[in-house]
DNA sequence: AAAACGGGGGC
DNA sequence: GCCCCAGTTTT
């Protein structure tokens, strides 16, 4: 069997989608992604954007962040998901970037991590929308659906993460994330995936079961 | 490896 | 009423 069908993927997918970020958050400087990016975590984007939008407007820098108190910060972010942990998490994050780095978020893998509430998912987002460099995040759409692809068989994100990178021409870096979030919130959702709208179904392991017999 | 975190919005 | 959600941390 031959190798993935990356670039007939991407093609499609990015026919089916087009080029502009996905949402609002996508599109800010580094520290605005940081926190957008904590907010959505297992958070819908709708929620999200609207959450990071009340917080901005109102506490616009780390400094103002890292003073700001806990519950305002809660009662600004609600509905998003776990806004008790994540209005903690924002206000120490905060803190750190301004005593540890001067006020400016750190453009390294490596000390994004070390930040509280701040994973592997997160800190690709940071390098890739706030730093425009070629990070690859994966989040449970990108993992699922290289899995429906057939392309990992290996069942963590970091693995999805490494397959991508060696696979993914470096142009497309930048749209991958993109394209294979839209597409998971879209056709390839996790439960009853729209395989006979999809344009890549018969690239797809998944889609081709889901066409078998019929 | 599994559980905890943890609550509003869509159906 | 039930189920889900651009994950991360803790047990």
């Amino acid at each position: 069997m031959d190798g993935p069908h990356v670039v007939e993927v991407l093609e499609a997918l990015k026919n089916l989608y087009g080029t502009r970020p996905w949402n609002w958050h996508t599109q800010q400087k580094p520290f605005y992604v940081l926190i957008a990016t904590i907010l959505s975590q297992r958070t819908r984007d709708s929620q999200t954007d609207e959450a990071a939008q009340r917080l901005f407007s109102r506490y616009s820098s780390p400094q103002a962040l890292a003073s700001a108190p806990i519950e305002e910060i809660e009662k600004l972010i609600i509905p998003v998901n776990f806004y008790r942990t994540k209005a903690k998490r924002i206000k120490e994050v905060s803190s750190l970037i301004v005593r540890d780095f001067g006020g400016e978020v750190p453009r390294s893998f490596d000390l994004l991590t070390r930040l509280p509430g701040v994973g592997r998912k997160t800190a690709n987002c940071v390098l890739l929308y706030g730093f425009h460099e070629t990070a690859l995040p994966v989040d449970t759409h990108v993992h699922r659906i290289a899995n429906r692809l057939g392309w990992i068989e290996t069942n963590t994100a970091e693995d999805t993460e490494r397959l991508l990178k060696s696979i993914v021409p470096k142009e497309w870096i930048p749209l991958v994330n993109d394209l294979f979030v839209k597409h998971g919130q879209t056709l390839c959702s996790p439960v009853r995936p729209k395989c006979s709208d999809c344009p890549i179904a018969y690239l797809c392991k998944y889609g081709k079961q889901a066409f078998k017999g019929k």
